[in-house]
DNA sequence: AATATGTGATTGCAAATTGCAACTGGTTGC
DNA sequence: GCAACCAGTTGCAATTTGCAATCACATATT
């Protein structure tokens, strides 16, 4: 963290932000999945993060200023970990990623379903997913009053794709 | 490699691939800097990546059909590397990372010009270059006779910069 | 009051990865 | 013939990763 950076590409300075196997997932996993503690983003990764990879990447984002750390007004032991503007502006990179790896990779499909729905939205739906983001990062005023989050939406669609999914198991 | 995947999710599955902080440097040399010789990467290599790391990440790109390796006629033991159209679609990619660390990072005025240029230019200037990618790296026929290159362009802003530069330290 | 469970981590340790520096085996130009 | 160039490889120390167990404390359950 102390040393001097690499270069000063853009780039080369992104990567040693989150160039790693687990920062952007973690960030993935507020952005999509909502969560919010360290026992949520531990107990329900998708990849099974260990607890002192967690515990380091999120010191590592907390310094970097890409999320923070406030208390849990109902447990004096819990942690609330919210997004800066400057993680929540990681969204255009990560629909990007998803639309990338949904190509070119053996991507699942009701995991690639939020990534086919935000690529069909393109830039106004992630626009209107980062407002809501800052809504419930970082208390901007809520004015989108109308109608499911994007977040619930992309949550409706992959629930949809496994309960789908089930039932074509079932009627084999 | 050959192990399973983490997760299913396309976005976890792109930073299986690339999600470290040499490979998309090394696609950023291929893209940008034209580089296409292992001489070429190593030497000219902005963070000074070292031999071994770039051999082993040529051999992972290989073999994650990113590039692609034939002899160079003019020299035994010359190669040539290639860009495929998985690693070319990694442009806007590339054009966000490039955005994001120039806006949130302390990035070199003379490295985020070619950044600023394509954020500028939007989707329509990446599709050119992807376009004139496709050409050198792909063999896709020519079809764009008039005016200089993307890449000449985003590099003749970058000198530009770097003249600018020196006349300010010349004339301070 | 005692016990179980939930909380954000920390610790110990083995394995894998990284990164520097030197070196290899071969090709080409002078 | 000899220096320079080519694409790597090798040895080794330092760092990072990842698993499993554990910690100190807070709250819920009985």
């Amino acid at each position: 963290m102390n040393d001097a950076h690499r270069s000063g590409c853009p780039i080369n300075l992104s990567l040693e932000v989150f160039g790693d196997k687990w920062s952007l997932l973690i960030l993935r996993d507020m952005i999509f999945g909502g969560r919010r503690h360290f026992r949520e983003l531990l107990t329900r990764s998708e990849e099974g993060i260990s607890s002192n990879i967690l515990a380091d990447r999120l010191k590592m984002l907390l310094d970097e200023g890409m999320i923070t750390k406030t208390d849990d007004p109902s447990h004096k032991q819990k942690a609330i970990y919210s997004l800066t503007e400057k993680a929540i502006e990681l969204l255009p990179i990560m629909a990007h990623l998803g639309s990338w790896g949904r190509k070119w990779l053996a991507a699942s499909e009701e995991l690639s379903i939020r990534a086919q729905l935000l690529e069909e939205g393109g830039p106004p739906l992630w626009e209107k997913f980062m407002a809501e983001l800052r809504v419930e990062h970082l208390g901007a005023p809520a004015n989108d009053p109308a109608g499911p989050s994007v977040r619930e939406t992309l949550q409706a669609a992959y629930e949809e794709v496994v309960a789908r999914q089930a039932m074509e198991r079932a009627g084999a």
